[in-house]
DNA sequence: TCGATCGTTGCAAGCGCTTGCCGTGGCGGT
DNA sequence: ACCGCCACGGCAAGCGCTTGCAACGATCGA
């Protein structure tokens, strides 16, 4: 034992900081092979009690981490997920990636991110696949895919989870965006308002979320609903951004059949960007304009905007379960499950909102 | 060659999705040995232009990519950065993400991501230190840390950087706090404002984060500076959360000696908290109450909110840049430059302040 | 013309781990 | 007291790549 101690002491002397210890090493300050270690480590049955605490003693006194590159070529996991984002520094991502983050950590999975920021981007990414052998999973949090990038994905031949954005053939977890916003617009309805406008997102843009269709659908669902007409004009593009939303709702200000009484913001972020137009116009909010939005951002209760609330966290989170659980019980990930999680939305009541004056 | 071609379906046939190819059939493909496939793949010098065309050749047809973990297992180096963070979900953090990966992925690293949002999650991290042959390098954002930690950092032999945070004998990318706070403080008083309180953050918290402190100090300067005293009561902690902020903002409505005019808020979050305060105590912004805060969150235009900017993204991005450059340069990690650059914070003025009101 | 030199390429030894297979010793059954 | 069995643990073959070294023919100078 000391003639190890000793040899292991040589062989370091003069390296570098961090003396890595190896398994080599561990089995010989335990006494046994390296196999035994690595089943030991491992808890795998065929190894006695004792040899166990031996090994496991070693490793501890040895800091020894067993270095996942090394097993990762052997057993072909590399105990790594890859989360793929159009936007990193947006609220709902930043939730996403902490709800997967935290379940992976748990699971001990590594999160490495990807964030396919621009058109170069997502291409590069798609031609050049570098999650390709260096994750043991996919996850796309609010991406839309067109055909060939769904194919090239699945071509990984891994577990493959979407958030927010539906994709067929492909587990997911969202919410029911028809249904929140026919929530939130039957809100503003019961409310007494009848002049109930609407801010948006791209319809027809180059990326193609399937979001601000839906929630576009729920909102002129509900208006059908209550037998209330849109008004002209009334469905306006807010980028789904605060700046956008501002804009926006300067534009439904000045509508020819006069402004809203309420209008329905498909996130938050645009309810904010709606809420300075107001304040800007001299509005009051609820007084003249009612304002709803959906998400619940971490700020809407500070700004005091009324909302139908998403579990961003609990959506991600959700998704990246899923996928631990394909890659614990080795799913055949040729034939995944179509799995889709539906997460409930409910309606955050707040200051934004109000009766509407009767006219 | 037909004779490698079959034999190769064969072995592929009836295997999953993904027939991954490895550098040997890349070397079969081109007739070369595979040495001088990863010779040639690598722009190695010592291989003909006749030779690497090939190579190159079979390896698109193939779609070859070379294992990571295979390289990084002969190579010791896995071209993955480990971000390290305290919280996921703030829009600093967020930001910082952003611009930690965009450059990252630029220079072909992956980020490997850890939120260590509690203490268990850190302690864990710490003694288990998950990065270890996981990565080739360590950013540390806005997370100070402990003698004990930073050994252990460093033992890992990594390059090291932090932001926002100063870490003694480690390179850092970060704002002059203390300026940035006089900077904001000073505007206040050339508006006219004698009486200016503080909403800031944890002095003695067992996190302690180092920005509180300096910010105070940058305040405490400022009001020296105008021989202005420091109201009594007037320093209150906001814990850099919007509702902390209201929090803190409500007690200073209250404060004995009367409301101060001005409020100097250490983060934009904060001041807007401090804005739902007024707004609740039916007073208004900057009439009643003057507001500053710092950041520049994206959220502070469309509150109008005046702050101090900093460049969040930027710092990152250069922390992340610098990391690579030691890691392309072969740095020695054990005598790493002490390098720390100073980024710029500026003034940028918007409506929640405004001269004092004559008394 | 012949050896020295150089640019190219192949050989083979690992990097640190996992795992199928086999040897061993202790135990129970008869 | 003997045999067979089983739990335990060692052996060794890789996983897919990099790289020092050696081999090779071609080129060059003398």
């Amino acid at each position: 034992m000391s003639d190890a101690e000793a040899q292991v002491d040589v062989s370091r002397a003069g390296q570098g900081p961090a003396p890595r210890a190896s398994i080599v090493d561990v089995a010989q300050r335990a006494g046994v092979s390296v196999a035994t270690v690595s089943r030991a480590l491992r808890d795998m049955p065929n190894v006695s009690k004792a040899t166990r605490d031996r090994v496991l003693k070693a490793a501890a006194e040895l800091q020894y981490t067993a270095s996942p590159l090394a097993s990762g070529l052997v057993t072909g996991r590399v105990r790594a997920v890859g989360v793929v984002l159009p936007y990193a520094g947006r609220w709902f991502f930043a939730e996403a990636v902490r709800g997967i983050e935290e379940a992976l950590r748990g699971a001990g999975y590594d999160l490495v991110l990807h964030v396919l920021a621009d058109a170069r981007r997502r291409s590069e990414f798609f031609s050049s696949l570098p999650v390709r052998r260096r994750v043991d999973a996919v996850i796309v949090v609010a991406l839309p895919l067109d055909d060939r990038e769904i194919d090239l994905l699945r071509s990984l031949g891994l577990p493959l989870a979407v958030v927010a954005e539906p994709m067929p053939g492909v587990h997911g977890d969202r919410i029911d965006n028809v249904e929140a916003a026919r929530l939130a617009v039957q809100h503003l309805v019961n409310l007494g308002h009848r002049r109930v406008a609407c801010i948006g997102g791209d319809l027809a843009g180059p990326e193609r979320f399937s979001v601000p269709g839906l929630r576009a659908e729920g909102y002129r669902a509900a208006m059908a609903e209550a037998g209330l007409p849109v008004p002209e004009g009334g469905m306006v593009n807010g980028r789904y951004t605060a700046e956008g939303g501002e804009l926006a709702m300067s534009g439904l200000l000045s509508l020819p059949g006069g402004r809203p009484t309420a209008v329905f913001c498909q996130s938050d972020e645009m309810a904010f960007g709606a809420l300075r137009a107001l304040r800007r116009s001299g509005l009051r909010c609820p007084d003249d304009v009612s304002i709803i939005g959906v998400d619940d951002h971490e700020l809407a209760q500070i700004f005091d905007v009324t909302t139908v609330a998403q579990p961003v966290t609990e959506q991600a989170a959700s998704a990246a379960r899923w996928v631990v659980r394909a890659l614990v019980e080795g799913l055949d990930a040729h034939l995944p499950v179509d799995e889709v999680v539906i997460h409930p939305a409910r309606l955050v009541l707040r200051g934004s909102t109000a009766p509407a004056l009767r006219s």
